[in-house]
DNA sequence: ACTATATGTAATAATAATTGTTACATATTA
DNA sequence: TAATATGTAACAATTATTATTACATATAGT
């Protein structure tokens, strides 16, 4: 994970559920993370999608969690927005005619999906509600 | 972590630990990993740096390990070549005006530190003699 | 000493991933 | 119908990663 993703959405939501009674604009919630507003849209298009927001359109518009922040979990976001393995890229052609190079790739995939299970996991036990709570 | 540094790295070690008797060069290196041999190079650099591999000069030159693979942990190999949060970048300037804003950082910090420890505390119970014997 | 071969490293190019921007269609409320 | 917000495509800019070229330096064997 090199990039702001998780940062960006766990910040929307946390927006969202602290602000529970209003429509919060894109724009008002790009303001507070300091990125562009289009960004913002993207992410909560995606976070729809999921059945996490919900947004309405046109004046007074904007977004609201759709569920009750306890039961959303750190895990489900990672999940969204996860697109590496945490140890990183394999190699994409190792020699198959060397008996390393043959199998590296399954090998540390074994290693990679047992290091993801473990954040994973980790993850599945904080809500957005205690995360979120910190900011208030 | 969005390269193949980890990948590349535990290569060559394999590699290494595979052939005890050998001085592998860089080109044989790269020939297993099927990658440029100036990438081997730059890394059994700073791997002799670290003091985990021996490199020779010259003709016959070439690299082995420096120390036995039983006492070379995962969570060290991987300690070298991290460059990112599993989590992912924050963003650079959260608006400090925005109660959720001015605190994300830390917030985030903190639970990026936790997932990180995480990581490194079950590597640390693998070593890179396990790893490699997988090929043998 | 000379040749062959290997590392060490700088400089640069190429590619890929990420983030930002502009523009505008569409929807909704008052 | 005016004001305001989302939805999204197209593209630009930036940053990160990987590959390549070139050459200096070191070493072994003849």
């Amino acid at each position: 994970m090199n990039n702001t993703r998780f940062a960006t959405v766990i910040h929307i939501l946390s927006l969202l559920d602290c602000n529970p009674e209003e429509w919060l604009s894109s724009e008002w919630i790009a303001n507070s993370i300091n990125i562009n507003a289009v960004i913002v849209r993207k992410e909560l298009g995606m976070l729809q999608e999921q059945g996490l927001v919900i947004s309405r359109k046109g004046k007074d518009g904007g977004s609201q969690l759709a569920k009750p922040s306890t039961v959303v979990m750190l895990s489900d976001i990672y999940a969204l927005v996860k697109n590496a393995a945490i140890l990183g890229k394999k190699n994409q052609n190792p020699n198959p005619k060397c008996p390393v190079g043959k199998e590296m790739n399954n090998k540390l995939d074994l290693l990679s999906t047992e290091m993801d299970a473990l954040v994973m996991e980790s993850l599945k036990n904080k809500s957005l509600a205690d995360f979120s709570k910190q900011f208030r």
